[in-house]
DNA sequence: CGTTGCTCATAGATTTACGTATAGCGGCTC
DNA sequence: GAGCCGCTATACGTAAATCTATGAGCAACG
């Protein structure tokens, strides 16, 4: 067993796997190619044993290195988190506050939120997160989270504030040309927008409507963004918050009784930022911006 | 905003705060005072805020330092599940496996197991973190965990390999001396034996013994194998597992009707790890011994 | 078929960071 | 109160890391 590598070295071994390359890595580092080849060198010698198999077209990860992948997430992570929460000391309201979203939360609804906050306090900046698989605050990819489903860590802390109603939704002028729909059965005809990878929340939902899955969509997308930005364009008939279809005039909700599903919004931060006022000034402002 | 500090400055900044000074970050580190002082110079700069005062007695560490204490020790954590994951390749079954379990399990149920396997594969080494607040497979102190509950995190492997039973219990002749309890109200003239911190699992318990609490015990202790050793010593009276104490002719099981818990066992392990052969032996292993 | 663009590897110059040594300060013990 | 032991701060020579520059190999393109 070979003695401690320098941390460095761990930095630059994630920038390898996630850039492919020796020189890509250096470029993403702003250091140079030979410093990471010798760092990866110390790296292969610490383990005693191969990382990568050496290409003219860069660097291909063995099992060895993907096996180790996940921790070299968790620290890059990590060290932006620690580099986010010590911009701008505890106690001012000002450095970077990183937030995790869905994607139609980020695209519908935060954008005046955030206008708003960025009045109050010119001297944040607010890092968007958005994704629609969220297993980030954890692993400290983001310092908050707007999720719409109850947390169960313990090491979070979460405030319930309100909740979202789903509905099917299509343009007016699409609905003229193809006809009302009345029951599920008669979607059958229809160009449905829906999701394209399914996930444990799609599953629960797609539960209460028998008779639809992907293979009844004409269109596949996993953003709920680009769903309703189809919906808008008179694509066809999808699912989305009927809150945000109201501002659309040209929209019309359907089938009212077939889908009604109220989702709960959460607002959840990790225990640890609690002590980081900016934090919780952010955490406090989204909570009231979404029961309002 | 300043460039990026080396991570290595990270490290240096978690070590001061845990060691408490610059020159006993430096021996923990294996470096010396004045380079760490430049990386916490480096640090303090970088995200432009004093991060300690300097005594003469050491460092002691501002609101701002302290705030950023999780995040640095998150990267330790992440660091030396890294390397530690590195040790001896992904499809040997060498190098280092950290298992975390509370006191009891460690001493009492893991001695034998773990000796039959260092029989089978004498070249895996075995890390043992013993700590009743588990609250460490995400954070990566361990990459296996013995635990008392179902895991609720879905980045977690888990299985179910049994159940423990709990139990009043007192040596002979301390009841011999003291009298046999028939309910849990004639409890109050013992010497009982209990929890000095409680725990949301401590909580859960108590609410089925009605009458007990933290101030009823003579002897409070957080770890339950010091526990089961006062037990054993004839200090009073404790809970323990039933079938560690029958091990012991001289433990009487006692009030059998007031406290029947049965405690499921499973064992833990991040998902990450399921690529790295020996943690997935391990893994099998302990639900083998245990379910046993 | 040469040219361009990308990669990694290597050698040498230079900067950076480290360790050694020392001084200064405060508390503790005798 | 003298001596000792711990801590931090500073100066300086050296060791180790870096960058620059260059060469060689492979793929895509005209």
């Amino acid at each position: 067993m070979s003695n401690e590598p320098s941390w460095d070295v761990y930095r630059s071994f994630a920038a390898v796997l996630r850039e492919g390359s020796l020189s890509g890595a250096a470029r993403a580092l702003g250091m140079t190619q030979p410093s990471i080849a010798r760092h990866i060198d110390a790296l292969e010698q610490a383990i005693d044993g191969k990382l990568f198999v050496r290409t003219q077209r860069g660097l291909s990860p063995t099992d060895h290195a993907l096996s180790l992948r996940p921790h070299a997430d968790a620290l890059v992570a990590a060290a932006a988190a620690l580099r986010r929460s010590g911009s701008g000391g505890p106690d001012a309201v000002s450095g970077v506050v990183r937030i995790s979203a869905s994607h139609a939360v980020g695209v519908m609804q935060l954008p005046p939120i955030l206008t708003d906050s960025r009045r109050a306090h010119p001297e944040l900046t607010i890092e968007l997160s958005l994704s629609d698989q969220p297993d980030d605050l954890l692993q400290r990819h983001a310092d908050i989270a707007v999720r719409m489903f109850e947390p169960t860590q313990k090491a979070l802390v979460a405030r319930h504030v309100g909740d979202v109603r789903l509905g099917f939704h299509a343009r007016r002028d699409y609905l003229d040309r193809r006809g009302v729909p009345n029951t599920l059965a008669d979607l059958s005809g229809h160009d449905l927008i829906g999701f394209d990878t399914e996930t444990d929340f799609i599953r629960a939902a797609m539960r209460h409507l028998p008779g639809i899955d992907r293979s009844a969509f004409a269109l596949r997308v996993d953003s709920d963004a680009a769903q309703f930005a189809a919906i808008q364009a008179g694509f066809g008939i999808g699912i989305c918050q009927t809150a945000v279809a109201k501002r659309d005039p040209a929209l019309v909700r359907i089938l009212v009784d077939a889908l009604d599903l109220p989702l709960p919004i959460w607002i959840v931060m990790h225990e640890d930022l609690k002590r980081i006022r900016r934090c919780r000034v952010v955490f406090d402002m989204l909570a009231r911006a979404f029961m309002r």
